[in-house]
RNA sequence: GUGGGUGUAGCUCAGUCGGUUAGAGCGCCAGAUUGUGGCUCUGGAGGUCGCCGGUUCGAUUCCGGUCAUCCACCCCA
């Protein structure tokens, strides 16, 4: 039996319904915010991921289903969506164009991880863009929007917020932190020592215990940010505050990807393992720039489909829709006619082969319909057909055009 | 890439200290008379016990390998 690939799953329902509500759910708040949709390539040239998420990050290293296509050209499947999107808005002339953008977008990602709870290798991401406001009250505004997002969703979540400031203050700012990481080298995990090298910043990020404990007296970011970058920080706390929107500080909250710049945050949920991300972003100002573009700010975000699947509750919908069958070959006709005239405003089924009406209550019943209709013999007579609300058991003979 | 857990019916799982017909619940199919679903009752179908190899008179059970899956590390949405 041939089965799908490892980490890669089929979604059916009611997992499904799910999916679509909640891209639907997002979708169209995402409009509300002046989003236009996007639809980029899953297919990218490699070099667009190795220079836009930074070659240091274990994404590009070791994660990316890269390959040489069959006309000798090095690519790979999207394992994020900023990327392509930056892209996108180079490639059409936007950054000349000036003005802002935003999009919204949602799709497969492919990532070549181990699996486990709630990291897949194929996962689907949902995410917006905004490019040419530099104001924080965008970044202000993109949480906000997640907010919305989630609260339409109906699931619990806790914010954290860090600033990674920008070319004025990170480069001093790694120095800083490089000489106190090689002051306290020791203690430093095998990976950590490595990171000290090739990724300082995100040494704050480890897990591992001892590398915690070391890391207690390091120089945090948001202590040594420039003017501008701490005006922008306190203005945005001081929004969040203002709109009751509670947050965490996490200085030590470090992006994945090498393109952030200032404001950076994740939403994590307690209820979902150890992957608790289900939403992560920030502002990337050098990131057009840097794939060739004019310099353009830019926010954005991604959240991450299945893992949102786990904490999303669907109304019970109850039974809903009218099944159409007939124990009479010769009423198939009207009844397909009448299945098209239902069809217009409501969920029909239809069975094409004559049963007993036992047959057709037991069939309306699983597939979940409120009415069952059929026309047998004597409805057939007088052109009528036998209708039976699967709810409140009433039953009653209408003519053809009276189905309600 | 590393570590641990798990693979027995469509699903959730029991079980065999190695022995002849491998079980339960749910689901599925059929029936409980003629045109009445869900509930109940009765009956039934369905498993090469993940795969390959080893030990053994005999393996679903023990051992090795392999694959899959889950969880964690790592990384990240």
């Amino acid at each position: 039996m041939i089965q799908a690939l490892r980490g890669m799953k089929d979604i059916l329902q009611p997992q499904s319904e799910r999916f679509v509500h909640i891209v639907e759910t997002a979708s169209e708040i995402a409009a509300r915010y002046g989003y236009d949709y996007i639809e980029t390539p899953l297919l990218e040239e490699t070099a667009l991921f190795k220079r836009s998420v930074g070659e240091s990050s274990d994404i590009v290293g070791k994660e990316m289903y890269q390959f040489i296509d069959k006309g000798g050209n090095d690519v790979c499947l999207r394992p994020e969506g900023t990327a392509g999107i930056v892209r996108a808005f180079i490639q059409n002339k936007l950054d000349k164009r000036g003005g802002i953008h935003r999009f919204y977008y949602h799709g497969p990602m492919f990532r070549y991880e181990r699996p486990q709870k709630g990291r897949l290798r194929e996962f689907h991401q949902f995410g917006c863009e905004s490019f040419g406001e530099s104001s924080v009250y965008e970044d202000f505004t993109i949480i906000l929007m997640i907010k919305d997002i989630f609260d339409a969703l109906g699931i619990g979540y806790s914010i954290k917020l860090n600033s990674l400031g920008c070319p004025e203050c990170m480069p001093g700012y790694r120095e800083s932190l490089v000489r106190h990481l090689v002051d306290i080298r020791d203690g430093l995990c095998e990976d950590c020592q490595r990171r000290v090298e090739t990724n300082p910043i995100r040494v704050l990020d480890c897990k591992n215990g001892s590398c915690k404990e070391a890391l207690a007296s390091s120089p945090l970011i948001v202590e040594n940010l420039c003017e501008t970058c701490d005006a922008d920080f306190r203005r945005l706390t001081k929004m969040l505050d203002s709109h009751s929107i509670p947050y965490e500080l996490d200085p030590k909250l470090v992006r994945g990807l090498d393109y952030y710049t200032r404001t950076a945050f994740e939403f994590v949920s307690d209820e979902i393992g150890a992957q608790s991300a289900i939403a992560g972003g920030g502002r990337y100002n050098r990131l057009v720039e840097f794939l060739g573009g004019k310099p353009t700010p830019a926010v954005g975000f991604a959240l991450g489909i299945e893992r949102i699947m786990e904490l999303v509750k669907l109304p019970e919908k109850g039974r809903h829709g009218i099944y159409l069958g007939v124990m009479e070959e010769e009423a198939l006709d009207t009844i397909l006619k009448i299945a098209h005239n239902k069809r217009k405003s409501e969920r029909v089924f239809v069975e094409y082969s004559k049963r007993s009406l036992k047959a057709h209550l037991k069939a309306a019943d699983r597939l979940g319909a409120r009415v069952c209709a059929v026309i047998g013999e004597e409805e057939l007579k007088d052109s009528l057909v036998w209708i039976k609300d699967l709810e409140t058991k009433e039953e009653r003979r209408v003519g053809f055009d009276q189905l309600d």
